[in-house]
DNA sequence: TATTAATCGAGACGGTACGTCGCGTCTTTTC
DNA sequence: GAAAAGACGCGACGTACCGTCTCGATTAATA
């Protein structure tokens, strides 16, 4: 019997007897912990105290699912639902313009980006949260990029030596770094219209070409 | 006698009378800060007690110079001395290279990138700091960039419309993305040309060439 | 969840849930706060850090307890247990010596004057505290003395005018001014029988009886 | 050249050369110090610091003339002129009662009783604090009443075998208690007549008178 | 239906860091 | 020299969270 049995008792769980944990608590608290950061707490404001009282729950219920705060933190972060823009059909430079514009739009009032701008620092000395940081939120618009670009690559629009991690960086740095290093508002979708376009493009004058 | 007059022993101060501050404690106190972090102390990890002692200081001493945590950190952040590359003479491309490469080299050992990371949770919520944030590490930076941007654009060789700003992010934003959002070292200036060939030549098939 | 809810957990308190203060922990508290002031330690030199360490508990147990250094003290003072003489049956003298004599006892090892002491410095500006220490140590004394007085009255054995209010002031101040204003020892019973033989028979030379 | 030559440059001091200690500044310090008490300051909360802003001094000057805040204040102390009440003539009744009431005007606005309620908590443990006190304080107004007490045995009123020591603890005894440690007001003459008729006549009944 | 076991609320507990304050000493400049 | 100003080392203060641990009261599945 460990100490702390996290997510012990989720579905498939085999125990006999004793009360179910209470499914409104684990939506009041992931609830809880988002409002709070989107009214202007940072990550460190964000006490496990507060997050309980505004969940109306003890803070051993807390505990009870997530085992600290970077855990719950990164629960709310996983629990926003992230809508995947419709690429289908569009031509190339579109899709890329959806998959960089919907990097500003996830984090709607600026939490997520907030929320993520609190985790970095914590990242910082616990690999593993690195590691779900990228699972959760990379992975699966990494995989949207990957298949625009291979699709743009194998329809001769883009250079068939492109290297795809890279030009993923090239296409997400940008606006990842004026989100939450720079924490500065990006408000249209010009932004990205601009990265792609000098993604693509260059940047070289061509006059005679 | 105001309870906290901060850097109030800088230079060009007209007050006569009373101890000076020892500045050999200014630069104990940043470099032991500095020394912490750079052995894996994060940002929440490293507390005031700690550093005064590495210092060989009182705890106050600290405090009489910074008014808490961030404000040293962001000091010792100012305090690291940012080597400008020599440009001159160099062919745009490299000179580009050189910029984007030194973002990288100026997080020696890692350290900076993790302050940096450590500073960016903080920001959130301290608008100010944010702003020092920029002037410290981003402004001079910044001022390379454009003036190298500038002569590109004079001497024909970019755009004439190219837009500065966007500009650079494109080409800071991978790097500063990977180093300090996602953690990840880069090894070689591999990725730096990287990044300024696809910024200068873009990522289409040409099939003319 | 108000901040401090000292002594919330007080014999008779009605709520529910909730892990219930520890026992030990009060008279741990109480006693090592008492084994320190018994040490020589003066009430300035007593330290919260040092009586948390003496007791074996931490400082924020101590903090739970009592608001500050004073109530702590205070209460130290007030766990002492005061043994209430026997004087059914004793003639009137001996009953106000055995009083008397009995404030002398009390504090064994000075210990106790030394505290009260310490706390007379203190409750200068603090009204409750002067109060709380009437209630804890005047208080029940008072009663005693008035019982003694009033028996004596009673019995003709004392005037019938007799302020019993001024009569106790008599009887305890001297012995309450040498031990803990002056701080000089009193070995024997020989003083309080000095006392209260003059405050019996005054100091008037009588010739004719 | 002892670290601190604490009243050296008084009167008669033979140094040469070197300027001369401001006697102004000694008055106020002392008056400053007085001041806050009377103000409800209490010793704790007397602060060196805030003597010298109210004496309009540097705290270094303070600390020139007197080792430690128990020095300052025990020299706060001395410095109030304690009018000697004129006795010659008066019948023995009256003498001892003006002795006793002098105990109480001499603590104008209570600031004395204040002031020596801050020091009984500091003599603890300082010996030589306790002395001084004794010689301060309590030794000339002990002449006072041994003079009294004296002449009261020689005349014949009181007892020739009276204990003169404890004689005087029995007078002064009780208005101290009152005055100090119970911090109650006395605030007519009728406590000290009190005192001395029972101190003289004693409380026994006395039938045939 | 009774038992049993886990959850829930509340809140105490040992830690650790925070930022402030006061002490008594020291250094520096001016008078 | 003394005086004003104020830095310095030290150490206590009282507060705030952290993550763990009891409690008694609930609540569900099992026996």
């Amino acid at each position: 019997m460990p100490p702390h049995v996290h997510r012990a008792a989720a579905p498939g769980h085999p125990s006999r007897g004793g009360r179910r944990r209470d499914p409104a608590a684990d939506r009041a608290i992931l609830e809880a912990a988002l409002a709070l950061l989107g009214e202007g707490c940072s990550f460190a404001d964000l006490s496990m105290d507060l997050v309980a009282q505004r969940a109306g729950v003890a803070r051993a219920t807390v505990y009870r699912r997530w085992r600290n705060k970077e855990e719950l933190v990164l629960a709310a972060l996983g629990s926003l639902d992230l809508p995947v823009p419709h690429l289908e059909g569009l031509p190339l430079r579109d899709k890329l313009v959806a998959l960089v514009d919907q990097i500003r739009h996830r984090g709607q009032d600026t939490l997520l980006h907030r929320l993520l701008a609190g985790l970095v620092g914590e990242a910082a000395r616990r690999p593993h949260l690195v590691e779900r940081f990228e699972e959760t939120v990379v992975a699966q618009r990494r995989r949207a990029f990957e298949q625009a670009l291979s699709e743009g690559v194998e329809s001769g629009e883009l250079r068939a030596d492109l290297d795809v991690d890279q030009a993923i960086e090239m296409l997400t740095g940008p606006m990842l770094s004026r989100l939450i290093l720079r924490q500065r508002p990006v408000d249209s979708a010009a932004f990205a219209e601009s990265v792609v376009d000098m993604f693509l493009n260059g940047t070289r004058s061509r006059p005679g070409r």
